[in-house]
DNA sequence: CCTCGTTTGACAATGATTGTCATTTCGCTC
DNA sequence: GAGCGAAATGACAATCATTGTCAAACGAGG
């Protein structure tokens, strides 16, 4: 547990929702926690592979990087604006994923949900 | 209408999966039907933007194409390996999506759904 | 055959991400 | 506290998909 690690983990609570390495990166440095962009992509990246921050690409294929609360699987409803993120759950979906996967024979199933929109504040 | 545009849609529709652009490129030029990559960006992006292929993410992040079957709205189960790929659609994922964003005041609604897993053949 | 607007494609530029490797730091032993 | 091997760091270069550029090729209309 390095200074830089923890500069990451609070870079990453202290956003509101996904960010992007870069993004993050410029945050820390104007926060005073001045850190190397090699070393925040190394952290993301062994944070996710942990399964303990959350990652999605915006719709230009940039990864954006998200410390959620939920610890269980979910999925996000996220602004294309600003990143704000709501983490929802969808049960119906879980299972349709399931049976659709199932029925083609297909294994080792994964699947990505996720809905984006423009938030209140950005409307 | 012109020799590249046919070359690009005849690719298209010999591919059985979602392809890369560079994979387009290169069996098209296998096909002795030889086009400049630039040139495959170009129309592949012209038909995305016409609604007339589909377009995804791979984990890493590659842009791989697709021209499908169905008109309207749907979703995908890819095959990881192969890219072989059966057009899905859930109505109960549809009307999830919708409230999950009218609950939260999201507008401008989109969403993306994707089912990944390896197909029997790959298995 | 000219003409002009569109299309093409080789090449350069971009930009996010990853590899490299010398330097720094950490944990531990003496 | 000094010494040491392993792990972490970060400046920099390399990669690679994608996009920009622009001169040359094309094509319909006259
Ligand atoms: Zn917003
Ligand atoms: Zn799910
Ligand atoms: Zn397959
Ligand atoms: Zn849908």
């Amino acid at each position: 547990m390095t200074r830089q690690r923890t500069a990451v983990s609070r870079a990453l609570e202290s956003a509101d929702g996904f960010q992007s390495a870069q993004a993050l990166h410029d945050a820390m440095r104007h926060a005073g926690e001045s850190v190397g962009l090699t070393t925040v992509y190394r952290h993301l990246q062994a944070l996710a592979d942990a399964g303990e921050v959350d990652v999605l690409r915006t719709a230009d294929g940039e990864a954006v990087y998200r410390r959620c609360l939920a610890d269980d699987h979910h999925h996000h409803l996220v602004c294309r604006s600003c990143g704000t993120t709501v983490e929802v759950t969808g049960p119906a979906v879980e299972t349709w994923a399931e049976q659709v996967a199932k029925k083609h024979g297909f294994r080792d199933v994964t699947h990505t949900v996720e809905v984006f929109g423009t938030c209140r504040d950005c409307g």
